[in-house]
DNA sequence: TTCGTTGTAACTTTTTCTGTTACGATGAAG
DNA sequence: CTTCATCGTAACAGAAAAAGTTACAACGAA
């Protein structure tokens, strides 16, 4: 499976937001939170944009810009995360559309998607059950 | 998320095999496979050999040679499939290693993962819910 | 010996994510 | 009303994986 970072990289995006205002400051930029994940400033933009669209970050522009959260991170969900910035499936249906001919070419997409909807629900399920604030408390425990 | 088909097409091989050992074939070949999912014969030998490794599948080489299952549809399971063809996991972590001055950069790996872990093991059991035969007979009943 | 099929290497194409550079737009501060 | 730090976003390069293709040696039943 080609996985991918991008709701690693979101939710520590998010939270090192969250921390970040619990001591005390208004904004974080692109280029610290860039700099805790260890890439680049447009990559964080990037994502935090979606993240805005989503309802779950903001931004504010001009000098002493930055982003913060939308709401409290015990209020977002990693399952909101995923939403916001994962539009596709886990799995997907042939690249090339099988033999219609064939039984199995035929009927094996219907098959498949819906046992794949069944797998999506339960990993919604599963991402639901842990909150920004878990992931928080998990960070710190480890500190 | 990068979805990728290997799942269906690896679905679609053995259902198929299974299918046309049924109506009284001895072995089936990679051409003929191949013909029903829509690809080249090579993209389905390559993948028949995942999971003859995993004891899903067996060949027979030199004139009639071709494909076999190794155990009934009804004894394959979606997730021995899976994991016969992905060695590896849905989410990533970090491409490069986040900050390890930062209290964030430095936790959020192993909170990350445990969630991972969680949403993996659901993932599984979801795909253990279904066998081959199950799928086969989903795919008749639509024809 | 023949011949159809597997086994596998090698290469190309496609797609997605990631990284990087560049620069206009914004808006608070002075 | 100028300055300047930061966002917003386009554009492109690079990396990685899946998928498609070609080619050919190896095999083994007939």
């Amino acid at each position: 499976m080609s996985a991918n970072s991008r709701l690693t990289v979101a939710a520590h995006a998010l939270t090192w937001i969250g921390l970040y205002q619990r001591r005390g400051h208004e904004v974080a930029t692109s280029e610290q939170i860039a700099a805790s994940v260890n890439t680049n400033p447009v990559v964080i933009r990037r994502l935090l944009a979606e993240l805005r669209k989503a309802g779950l970050a903001e931004s504010q522009r001009g000098a002493g810009a930055g982003w913060m959260l939308a709401r409290d991170l015990a209020a977002i969900t990693l399952l909101d995360v995923y939403r916001a910035i994962e539009p596709g499936p886990v799995f997907a249906l042939h690249r090339a559309a099988p033999n219609p001919e064939c039984v199995v070419g035929h009927g094996i997409g219907p098959a498949m998607t819906a046992v794949y909807e069944q797998v999506e629900a339960a990993l919604s399920r599963e991402l639901a059950r842990t909150t920004l604030e878990d992931v928080l408390r998990d960070v710190l425990k480890a500190a």
